[in-house]
DNA sequence: ATTTAAAGTTAGTGTCTGCTAAAAAAAAAG
DNA sequence: CTTTTTTTTTAGCAGACACTAACTTTAAAT
């Protein structure tokens, strides 16, 4: 009945999760990249979580996580995220670093204070970075950045976790205003230079394809 | 100049420092006890604390901080003591309960987080049970309850940390009103029984001596 | 002062988490 | 379809933290 989950095994939950939902095949090599850690440790740590039927891993090496796993992934997310929303709302925390706070937080909320806490923050349904909380979901018609078309428009919904690992991206998105509800112009795609460039006030950001792919955004009409 | 503190290294520093602040002699024997451990793992896990300069022990088995340990063990005390107020007074968490939440979150603060929560909160002086803030301290005339004098009425100004350890306890605390800013008649003391009896509003309590021992209090007028 | 009880210490284990280095397997490239 | 590169796995090691069981020292009690 002791079923009490470590803050690493934690952590490895929240990273297969996350991958998941970028729709990316979750492999051990990458794992350990994103872990900061060494792939002869993270093979090991899955071994434990196999045998504690928290992942599984089929014979092309793929991670999943097992409905057990997913369940508490789930709730490290949603603690993740209530966190961030705090320390972005409450304490004003600057945005583009509230994850790794958020990320030590986590750890250690038990669950009356995840209720309490999210009553106080009145129920949020997203993160700061636009994550929705479980139960909600991004629009239908939302699109990653990579596959924006010149001279729209775009509201931006999401920026997606793994960009929030890396503070210099996180604080240049923060100084161009790259946050959910801003909208920006699709003002050019190279497909040489596989960047895109949007534009809001004068302001001109230039993306590398590979960030620009994980920010999420939906079309909106030219802005008033 | 890698020098982090495990969770548990911040725990024992933490339980020393009430220990000491109750003026108490720390004996690993005690520790066992109050960190619900057994002596051989507090004799190792001090052996380490020793190698790192973070803990003194003499001849007589007395163990004290050292400069660097004190240090860290007023950090420590004070973002408990931080937890412990937002939960109650911002989260509404019962006041009995709030030590044991607290215990959790106080390892997964960073030095951002305590800053601006300390701002976000007002730089409170006490926690919920009184116990002052680093530079802050309590009244001269404050005493345990062990020492009224009965017929006086006696303020509560501080329940002691190692109270809160004890649910049950704390729980009838706070049903008793025995929290501090209520004000009690020292109804009734008895040696023979080794219990103190306060009475406020038709309600009386009973408290063994050993418990009040650990409740601070101040004398004041009659209540109007 | 001798006995008894309590506290401290040592020895021996085990799990989790980390590492390096090397071997095996799989994927990518020529 | 080999060769090269990448990924996975094994092996061996280490430190932190936890335990039990036994042993020693210290303190208490008669």
């Amino acid at each position: 009945m002791e079923e009490t989950t470590s803050e690493v095994v934690e952590e490895y939950l929240l990273e297969i999760y996350i991958l998941n939902q970028a729709g990316e095949k979750v492999k051990a090599n990458k794992l350990a990249a994103a872990l900061n850690s060494k792939p002869s440790t993270v093979f090991a740590t899955l071994q434990r979580m196999k045998r504690d039927d928290l992942v599984k891993i089929n014979r092309s090496k793929e991670i999943t996580l097992t409905t057990k796993g997913s369940g508490l992934a789930d709730n490290i997310a949603y603690r993740h995220n209530l966190a961030e929303y705090f320390l972005c709302n409450s304490l004003k925390i600057p945005w583009f670093e509230v994850h790794m706070h958020a990320h030590k937080l986590e750890h250690a909320m038990t669950p009356l204070v995840v209720e309490k806490l999210a009553e106080f923050l009145g129920q949020p349904q997203f993160c700061p970075h636009g994550t929705p909380m479980p139960g909600q979901s991004l629009p239908d018609n939302t699109l990653t950045l990579d596959h924006a078309t010149v001279d729209t428009y775009v509201e931006i919904v999401m920026i997606s976790e793994d960009l929030e690992d890396s503070l210099e991206i996180m604080q240049i998105l923060q100084e161009k205003l790259i946050m959910p509800g801003y909208k920006h112009l699709v003002a050019n795609i190279s497909t040489a230079l596989q960047s895109i460039s949007l534009k809001q006030n004068n302001m001109e950001t230039v993306l590398p394809m590979h960030v620009a792919k994980k920010i999420y955004a939906i079309n909106v009409e030219e802005i008033p």
